[in-house]
DNA sequence: ACCTCTTCTGCACGTTTGTGCAATCCGGTT
DNA sequence: AACCGGATTGCACAAACGTGCAGAAGAGGT
């Protein structure tokens, strides 16, 4: 009867992923030409009217998945990717699974902590919408810098993320790190600075990647290492506290241990005991160069699930 | 590593709708030909490894579907068909959408009832698998006949309906109806047939069609009423107390009523009083000959979802 | 009314997907 | 070892699908 955009989306995809029919067969029903259909269909997807879900009966869950999930105590989703797939191929595949792995986790009256680097920013392009109320994503670490692209690429990952869920954004409007801890002491005291705060600390989920320092010269640096944020003293810090990974910026050694590195002094990153305390805590992994860093953040216990591929997973647990 | 079968169907499943690569990609990754992984995908599909939803947004679900249940009670789900289909597709597009909407639905550790008839079958060819655990399927009236083909028919359905929930099957080995009320009563004392009732008093679900008698003669009656089942002398009853349709072999009139018709009194399906008690009551119905029937069990309050045809819909509420 | 800018549509084409068929593989039996 | 029946594979072809493009249809503005 009517013929609103939506409505003949639902109908469409009603048609055709519950009642088997050809596109051309809802396009003679629905008065129009197959292509529309198409590309009713394709809405339908990206806006989540439809769902697609892949659940693997855990009982025989993939041995990398049981196996992670017995020896470090998250919940593992490997991304299968095979070993020819070039890095970037598979940042990709990760970012699209994870994004769809994440869609149905996320709740109305949500407080969803986002962090930013290359790995969310993959992510953040691949959500698939869907309908929240009064939801929240508020930055995790600041990432104003001192040179370029950093404010315009953090604030594109939360737009993102914002609009897939119908959320509020909340910014945090400091570089990722202040030159003297002092200052950061004197802005954790600001309102504006608080309120951020007192988001994250209302978080019902987070959602980051980790940095991992790599073998020295070896691993691609994550942005943060190379960046431009930090300069040739601060690496050498971090190095003399055997820093192997950072998540949000903020830092950690092998053993998971944190406090008394000295950057994170100067870290707009939340406090890794703080961000222990969140419900759901996502990790997206992608990349051989990362799993330094990444055993470090397991061992501090900092996820609650961990998505990485394939290659990744089985380097994570053959040694 | 492994290529077990439905292994490979999960990574399959996960690069196809996860990942969004084409089947010749994930052929090469799997080291196999193109056609396999279709064929593992429609098996992924076929398994319920993957799982696809259809979900509208209920603040603007469709007009119909809000009427219906505003007037009538219950949660109504649309099959989308335009007007121009036969009626015999109509009840295999009808049955296709009931079955994937009743997958999502079911759980472990649930009692099913089914009912028999043209249109549960149609359903049972359809359903999705679902692995659950400790779950039954019971028979909700008798079905072996005096006539034919009787209890092969019914007795599939449910085989259909257990095999696609991994469930126990328990039939009701007794006729549609009896010939004396007095039968019944025995029967009804009889250890066998206990364990079936009770099985039905603790179901969780029920799902079933309905029978109509239409305006006399237009109408293509529904099997009981055409199947042998009943004589010419039971039907005349039938018309002297008014009854419009029925729900497993359990008759009622227009208002919903069905306490004093006679033939109840020697039929196999579960009293409406107790049916009523089930938690969830699925009803499908396909085909305008099945609206005075619908009337009634709607007027009795039997069903708590009613899948059915859009034309039937607008029948249903337009007068 | 006219123009402008945007959104939507159907066509045409190349790509992707389903499936009948013959060949092959595999497990069990004689 | 030879044989057999059923399951599984890849091929080849037809069907179904996605998408750039050019034109149509709207929405606004002057």
């Amino acid at each position: 009867m009517e013929g609103s955009r939506s409505g003949d989306a639902l109908r469409a995809a009603q048609m055709y992923y519950l009642q088997d029919l050809t596109m051309n067969a809802i396009a003679r029903e629905l008065r129009t030409s197959r292509s529309t259909v198409s590309r009713l269909l394709a809405m339908a997807r990206e806006t989540g009217l439809v769902q697609i879900q892949v659940n693997n009966p855990s009982e025989r869950a993939p041995a990398l998945e049981q196996h992670i999930r017995r020896r470090f105590g998250v919940e593992a989703h490997v991304v299968p990717v095979a070993d020819s797939v070039s890095d970037s191929d598979v940042l990709d595949r990760v970012a699209i699974q994870a994004a769809r792995t994440i869609g149905p986790l996320v709740d109305s009256n949500a407080i969803i902590g986002v962090a930013w680097g290359s790995t969310l920013s993959a992510v953040s392009h691949h959500l698939t919408r869907k309908q929240t109320h009064d939801s929240t994503i508020v930055q995790l670490n600041g990432a104003g810098n001192t040179q370029t692209t950093g404010i315009t690429y953090a604030s594109e990952i939360l737009r993102r993320f914002g609009q897939a869920y119908g959320a509020r954004v909340e910014q945090f409007p400091v570089p990722a790190f202040f030159d003297h801890a002092g200052t950061k002491t004197a802005m954790w005291e600001e309102r504006s600075v608080r309120r951020i705060l007192d988001l994250q600390r209302r978080m019902t989920m987070a959602i980051f990647g980790v940095g991992s320092v790599g073998s020295v010269g070896s691993g691609i640096p994550s942005h943060v290492y190379s960046g431009g944020y930090l300069d040739r003293e601060d690496l050498e810090a971090l190095e003399n506290d055997a820093v192997v990974g950072d998540v949000a910026t903020m830092f950690f050694r092998a053993d998971g241990t944190h406090r008394d590195v000295l950057l994170n002094g100067r870290s707009t990153g939340p406090d890794l005991d703080e961000l222990r305390r969140v419900g759901r805590r996502i990790c997206v992994v992608s990349g051989e160069s990362k799993i330094h860093g990444l055993r470090g953040a397991l061992a501090a216990g900092l996820a609650t699930d961990l998505i990485l591929d394939e290659g990744s997973a089985r380097r994570l647990v053959h040694t």
